[in-house]
DNA sequence: AGGTTCATGTAACCCGTTACATGATTTC
DNA sequence: GAAATCATGTAACGGGTTACATGAACCT
């Protein structure tokens, strides 16, 4: 009677984000696990787990999906290297989550995976594409603050101080998101450039 | 760096979010976990998935950790309500959540978790506990902020545009984070209260 | 010779998400 | 009497974290 529909396994094959960081990486340039777990460790930006246990398997995860291809190096220093470098599929997949649009659940389920794609946008996809991304999250930005500042006006007297006080701070946050993003649009704009096209 | 703690391997049993989230919510009111899942679907502040199979284990597990007790209150009304209160474990569990120090991988982590317990923190641990929690993260912020513009310094030639703003973004996200942190530390301080609840 | 870095993996667990499922009660 | 809401669950899956494990190479 359980039906065990195939899930939603469905073509989209959507991303997680260490596996977009993944993709996104491996289109700069083709790379081992180790180097980019070392990338994990010192790069600030976005923590994931440097640990081992996570990327080597979201790179079989990937290479399993046929968006990945891996070729061991250095055959003759007795340290063998993995490196992985995307396919055609990994390419499109990579391209296909960077241009989902931006829609309201993109913002209101925390920026991170947001400004992850956007870390990666103009190399895979060009300054246009950038541009749309950063103009439809400010677009969303804005109404989201907007619908935080309502909620903050109809229930700030019934919240408890700490609770108001929480919620002001994710206003002030998305706030700085917002001009960072308009902010970024105009910077952006100032160095156009064509989509570079570093593959094969 | 820094390894991460120990987990959850002895009787501290650290809590998720999601299990944070509830004892607090618990320890301001007993209530049911439909009820709880409506806070978390129109509450804007702290997202968690609404949906059943979030809640209704997590308060399972919680129970039996010996954290809440449920009754259920059926009485007249044929849609029988299972309500949850937390025992003195629970108390024990939300407090020791509560006052577990600020440190930097809180900070690195996302402020996420850091939010939400602000969120529960005076009605629980008291205004005195609530100021240093909003000292000890403006410390530590400031010092990640401090981090990033180092790193900021050193790399940015070396990253391409929307990799360097997309770091720009996190350090101003960060920042308005530090701002409000000394700002509410003002705001709090001028209403100070006894910690509240029944502890006298 | 011994510690650190390079380099890759496995095993177990936890738990959040999705989807499926049920049935009573209120509301239009 | 149909639709929405109240109210509670289970099954299956994915995947991230922790911890364990191995071994070569490099530096001192």
């Amino acid at each position: 009677m359980v039906r065990t529909m195939p899930r939603r396994k469905a073509e989209g094959a959507a991303l997680s984000l260490l596996e977009g960081a993944l993709l996104g990486l491996l289109h700069d340039e083709p790379c081992s696990g180790y180097a980019l777990r070392k990338v994990f460790q010192d790069t600030p930006m976005f923590h994931f787990s440097d640990s081992p246990g996570s990327i080597y398997p979201a790179l079989r995860r990937l290479e399993g999906r046929g968006m990945l291809r891996s070729t061991i190096e250095a055959a003759r220093t007795l340290r063998p290297r993995q490196v992985y470098r995307l396919t055609r599929e990994g390419t499109a997949a990579l391209e296909a989550w960077l241009s989902a649009p931006v829609t309201r659940d993109t913002v209101v389920r925390g920026l991170d995976g947001a400004m992850l794609r956007f870390a990666f946008l103009d190399r895979v996809l060009g300054s246009e594409a950038t541009a749309g991304f950063l103009a439809a999250l400010a677009r969303e930005v804005a109404a989201h603050v907007a619908g935080l500042e309502r909620f903050h006006a109809s229930q700030a007297r019934a919240l408890p101080l700490t609770g108001r006080l929480a919620l002001e701070s994710g206003i002030d946050g998305y706030k700085a998101r917002l001009a960072w993003a308009r902010r970024a649009a105009r910077h952006f704009k100032a160095s156009r450039t064509g989509p570079k096209g570093e593959d094969r």
